[in-house]
DNA sequence: GTCTATAGCTGGATAGAC
DNA sequence: GTCTATCCAGCTATAGAC
């Protein structure tokens, strides 16, 4: 073999091996950053290894399939937000000077998937747009990668709140995965109507905001339970 | 002109013209249906029309683009949503035997768009999934046909919360709508985890559920202002 | 008003040079 | 491992017969 020009390297200092990980991050990168400002649906394999510099055809290279590229990029950093989660609930502890352990759970909840330790936000807002595209594919990765850990803060609510029906519980549940969800997707909707004034596309603030209204709404009262829509209408709870 | 054969006519009982809005009807619910299910971008004029038993030249001829098939989908029942939100909202009293004035607005609020009045469930469906899919044209849907009658609602809210501060008003509707679009957009994730026990797609169910809480919501404590987010943390509201 | 046929693109995926 | 070139499927939209 003959000697490589160093020119004709794009990045000289590392080896060939170096180099493929390196052009296979930016395409992760890249798809990160479009699928999460565009969907999945709205964006083309051409329009990503734009935006990182390559061909098409390494894409299809280093991933197989536009499908497969979709799963590395859920997959880099689903993982590390499951431990973090699981982290933070086994560090949860009901002692003097700590916020109550509600509030410690539902933040362990929220925080590793809004903080931007794993992905930042192009990788939260990244999973808002694939949960509310809701494909086949994306409720098995979510089953995959998120069910374990879900489970274990199932049982860390009931714990907390013994009194709570199961039914009264995954409602609850629901709305705090909506309200994240919707968060996350970042519609902007809710700042169109506040002018400006409310912005939950700081997720931090996000977080400091939702926190203690949903550790509030776990803590309602149980949903009156009526014979008929009307009997539920006109008896709902007190506040 | 010879006298038309009633074979060659689909539909010999109606004219010409009707049969020509008939049409278009079908295309319209083929494609809310569709589009409820797979989202805009998942779903192909060929499949509407398709569906909808006719050619994918008439979806053009009725509607000038697919753009165009989306705005009258949404349009056909949004105007009917607003007016009945704004109707049910002026029919608000504060009197004995009728629930508190929250649960009302709340109800007013959330129950046109979920009843299923206007355009059934799938209607529903169909807005949740624009609104996850998050277009421009979209927003500037909701903007045109909703933020009327959004706005006399934030201000009945401010009428019977009048200690709430707007900060803490907005991030309470931010998560009704983003409770309302989670639960409309249906991806099956509490199902899933609750092995059936709690199911959102039933939407009357989820109104029954959803008021209460949202109310509740509404009631809860000012979000505790703090310097820094670890004194936030350290301070949260006390239920 | 509805059809067939097709123009004109754009997309995912692959072959093969280097 | 990365590129160029290309195949082919599927899409929107339109032209023109009936």
């Amino acid at each position: 073999m003959t000697a490589l020009p160093l020119e004709d390297s794009r990045d000289a200092t590392v080896t060939g091996d170096a180099r493929g990980e390196a052009t296979r991050k930016r395409i992760l990168d890249a798809a990160q950053k479009l699928f999460s400002e565009h969907g999945t649906n709205g964006v083309s394999l051409r329009a990503i290894t734009s935006e990182a510099g390559a061909n098409s055809a390494a894409a299809n290279y280093h991933f197989g399939s536009k499908s497969g590229l979709l799963e590395a990029v859920f997959a880099r950093h689903a993982a590390g937000i499951a431990q973090e989660r699981e982290a933070m609930l086994a560090q949860c502890r009901a002692e003097p000077g700590r916020p109550p352990m509600l509030e410690q759970i539902v933040r362990a909840f929220l925080e590793p998937g809004m903080r931007g330790e794993h992905g930042g936000t192009s990788f939260a807002r990244f999973r808002g747009r694939m949960l509310a595209e809701n494909s086949e594919q994306t409720r098995e990765l979510y089953v995959r990668y998120f069910n374990g850990s879900t489970g274990q803060f199932l049982d860390a609510l009931r714990k907390v709140l013994p009194d709570l029906s199961e039914t009264d519980l995954f409602w609850r549940v629901h709305v705090m995965l909506g309200t994240m969800v919707y968060t996350l997707a970042n519609t902007g909707r809710i700042q169109a109507l506040s002018n400006g004034a409310c912005d939950p596309s700081d997720l931090d603030d996000a977080l400091d905001h939702l926190v203690p209204m949903i550790a509030h709404l776990f803590r309602g009262p149980a949903t009156p339970t009526g014979t008929s829509d009307a009997a539920r209408t006109l008896n709902p709870i007190q506040a």
